[in-house]
DNA sequence: CTGATTTATTTCACATGTTAATTAATTTGA
DNA sequence: TCAAATTAATTAACATGTGAAATAAATCAG
């Protein structure tokens, strides 16, 4: 094998790594909650009030909607959040019950506080710069499909 | 909510993003060899002859042991994998069958061909400005457990 | 107005992620 | 030398990732 593959400077482990170590810093706080941290996200994009449509709700999350769909079903029959009717009767409108916005105000200030120590560490500007270059990566890849 | 989270902003929401984005480049590619793309990463971390136990696979290749016992146990049924006898017995040693390494060379030019791709796109200067970036941001978050 | 198409979501099946517990082999220390 | 502690890897149980198929409701074409 002449060429090698240098794996250490891969751009997908290098992310994968990324990922790993970033998400390392908010799951055991989650995970205090008996949340995982796509539930949590889910909780986090619907804070505040906010009512969403399932399709944009995981485009938000990141999370696939066959994932989403059992993610939502466990969230609702612990209590945290509930569907409003619509129009529309194929969507599922989703929001926060008033004991999911109470769960999140719970957690948000040390989420807030762990995510302000990694931008303490690691340069806010860096990382102000690195979630720029990320979204751009985003931009030019799905602009080539 | 007075301060409703930037959710687009957030570092981990945009890891996320960029993973999908990237891995998204390779798994059609993988998936016609019938591979997905962690069994992907494994092959490629054995290609040349490498021979490898399992702790320092996973760790290479950004998967858990747990997942990584079933992907061995997968490759290896279907001929792509082999144990090799060790002196410690607690220990397993992998590495490529000779169809495995034919697999990732049919496999390997059309990968880097992809990854050759993005720089293009994104900016070779860049991309590598990014995997350092995202290198020390691990370091950092490391150090401070 | 009605059958065909499209859209939103869920279900299915299987692979991986994740934590805890288990198994088996090695090492340690009295 | 042997019981205790440590280490490597697997198994178990459950959650999520992933692609394909199914379901159900809305829209469209004729």
């Amino acid at each position: 094998m002449a060429d090698t593959p240098q794996y250490d400077e891969s751009l997908t482990i290098a992310l994968l790594r990324a990922r790993e170590v970033v998400t390392a810093q908010f799951r055991d706080h989650v995970a205090t909650a008996g949340l995982t941290l796509p539930q949590w996200r889910v909780i986090r994009a619907l804070a505040g009030g906010v009512t969403l449509d399932t399709t944009t709700l995981a485009e938000r999350c990141v999370i696939l909607p066959p994932s989403l769909s059992r993610i939502i079903k466990t969230l609702s029959e612990r209590g945290l959040t509930e569907q409003v009717p619509t129009r529309d009767k194929r969507q599922r409108m989703i929001q926060l019950t008033d004991e999911g916005e109470t769960l999140f105000s719970s957690m948000w200030e040390e989420s807030r506080r762990r995510y302000a120590a990694i931008e303490a560490a690691f340069g806010q500007n860096e990382m102000h710069d690195l979630v720029k270059t990320l979204n751009r990566l985003r931009a030019v890849l799905e602009k080539q499909g």
